[in-house]
DNA sequence: TCGAATTCCAATCATTTTACTTGGAATTAA
DNA sequence: TTAATTCCAAGTAAAATGATTGGAATTCGA
């Protein structure tokens, strides 16, 4: 039950942005060092976030990537979505277009995944980059001296 | 982020021997088809929940299997931890033994995953077969008049 | 104007995991 | 004694994962 590269090395990357928002473009060379992944690889991932709308690009010299809006705007559970799928354990209970099953209405097994994604979706729905960005500073961190990620 | 076979089918196979639970050992082929479970995969499954001691097994001719305990006393998350190893969506929150990590302390998208880990662990431990035994006849089922599961 | 830095795009690939299948030995009720 | 069952160990095809490879298009700066 975990969580496949994508979604980790991807929300990795969107607070990484979150640190230099407002700096800029930048380079995913950059944040593909700072974070250990390999650029091509990362590439791929955030050319969905871009095109889920989350990130900005910029081409060329001295370009890169930009968050598209505020980090109290981005949540978690955006990121998660575009990367790993509609959330849901079981394929029953899959946000937005949840597989047929002919006895779902009757199926107790099912309503187990149900609670199980609520609650993670509440989860991830109400952490933003910004929240992110203040636990960031909580845990003794701070944009000057970065520990990092 | 799915569930694999392993987790969803042997929450199956234990909600049938909760069904069943007092009718005496209830063979492996019968909950496989009444499931629409390969029956020699399912063995592999309830092979797990045997060794963890979540079933027991009676052995020759009208063998089968029961529940160990009383379904008030099996969680969810007892069946889903043995099929699908410990609870995390990365392996630097992994329950009992998580992996290492140089930044753990500093490493904020960890507490991120760390806050969906306890969500979900929440959750699973909290409903035991019982509470879908239960469920089950608010849905409108009964013993008598399986719909199934 | 040119070249370096960058994003963008498409294909390929090795490895691992998943979801089984196959085959048979051991046990026991009838 | 035989049929029904659990128990055990391997093998396997298909899919998913986590990349790598190669190159075209764009743009800043010298």
């Amino acid at each position: 039950m975990k969580l496949s590269t994508k979604g980790r090395y991807g929300l990795k990357a969107m607070f990484d942005l979150s640190l230099h928002n407002g700096d800029g473009p930048i380079s995913l060379k950059s944040i593909a060092e700072r974070q250990k992944i390999s650029d091509h690889y990362l590439e791929q991932l955030i050319a969905s976030l871009r095109k889920a709308g989350l990130v900005k690009s910029v081409r060329g010299a001295q370009g890169g990537y930009m968050l598209a809006d505020a980090p109290s705007k981005i949540t978690v559970g955006d990121i998660i979505r575009i990367l790993e799928g509609p959330l849901g354990l079981s394929d029953c209970v899959l946000e937005g277009d949840p597989a047929d099953c002919d006895n779902a209405n009757y199926c107790v097994t099912r309503v187990v995944w149900k609670k199980i994604q609520t609650s993670i979706s509440e989860v991830v729905d109400s952490i933003t980059l910004q929240d992110m960005l203040d636990d960031y500073e909580k845990i003794g961190n701070n944009k000057e001296n970065m520990y990092y990620i």
